[in-house]
DNA sequence: AGGTTATGCCAAT
DNA sequence: TTGGCCTAACCTC
């Protein structure tokens, strides 16, 4: 379930973990192999999520770069369960405290510490992440862009972090048509946007499911009640009560109510 | 058992 | 803008 809430989740349970002890890295499947063996045995510094890309940095100036993309998942065990491998798990990481298994990932490689910058220039900035200055760099963008919002929500360059569950639900929540350009909205929306995008985030690092709808962000309702528009073409908007829409934008799935977000 | 779908990204067109 | 790719879960038959 990779949007940003839950690589830093993932972080976190590598920061309390694993931080501080030497890991054993091994690729069950094969296909991490010479990656693996670069960094087997060394210690774990530090876990950072940066949007959905997750940097483990080693001992020995190597870091692992991590993103799931759309298939790939994480799986978590104690350290005593000797786990079975089942399936085709990119690597294992066992740790003193846990193992974690890594399944399907776009990206899994291991770079020298200084090749870092430049993959951290090109993400935009994370609601999650203190930056002092990351939501106005978040505004400027926005501002400057001719593209249409529900693209640029989507854009790691623009806000890192979000996907197509939180795009929707987020313009949703603003009233906010997914159509509107940029540089046609406001910064009080767009500051809105911002702070509304960062209390989803935490609420979903903090229940593990992105969950939007106030009466339940203290608890997960279930999957048919989580969201205002997400899968729920068709169906009848919570709000209004008209048929909320699906349509395609830039290939991906949209939904949206036309009659609640109009700004 | 087989088909469909998915919260993503990139290279090729 | 399109197609390919990574894998698992959830459908239907």
């Amino acid at each position: 379930m990779p949007e940003g809430h839950t690589v830093h989740r993932i972080a976190n349970r590598f920061n309390s973990d694993f931080v501080g002890h030497p890991v054993r890295v091994t690729s069950p499947q094969g296909r991490f192999r010479a990656g693996a063996a670069l960094i087997d045995g060394k210690r774990l510094e530090k876990a950072l999520a940066v949007g959905k890309q997750l940097f483990l940095f080693f001992d020995g100036d190597l870091v692992l770069r991590i993103h799931l993309g759309i298939y790939g998942k994480w799986q978590f065990h104690e350290a005593t369960s000797n786990p079975q491998i089942i399936g085709e798990v990119r690597a294992r990481f066992a740790g003193n405290l846990a193992i974690a298994d890594l399944r399907g990932p776009t990206v899994c490689e291991v770079l020298q510490v200084g090749e870092i910058d430049a993959v951290m220039n090109r993400l935009g900035p994370d609601p999650l992440n203190p930056d002092k200055n990351g939501r106005d760099r978040f505004l400027d963008k926005v501002l400057e862009s001719s593209r249409s919002i529900g693209a640029l929500l989507m854009d790691q360059s623009v806000i890192s972090g979000i996907g197509n569950v939180y795009r929707a639900e987020i313009l949703f929540r603003g009233g906010i048509s997914p159509h509107t350009v940029g540089s046609r909205l406001d910064e009080p929306a767009l500051r809105a946007m911002w702070a509304d995008a960062e209390r989803l985030l935490k609420v979903g690092v903090q229940l593990g499911v992105m969950v939007t709808r106030d009466e339940f962000l203290k608890c997960d309702p279930g999957k048919t009640e989580r969201y205002f528009v997400y899968k729920r073409e068709n169906m009848p908007c919570r709000n209004c009560g008209g048929s909320i829409r699906l349509e395609i934008m830039n290939g991906r799935k949209l939904y949206w109510c036309p009659v609640c977000q109009v700004r």
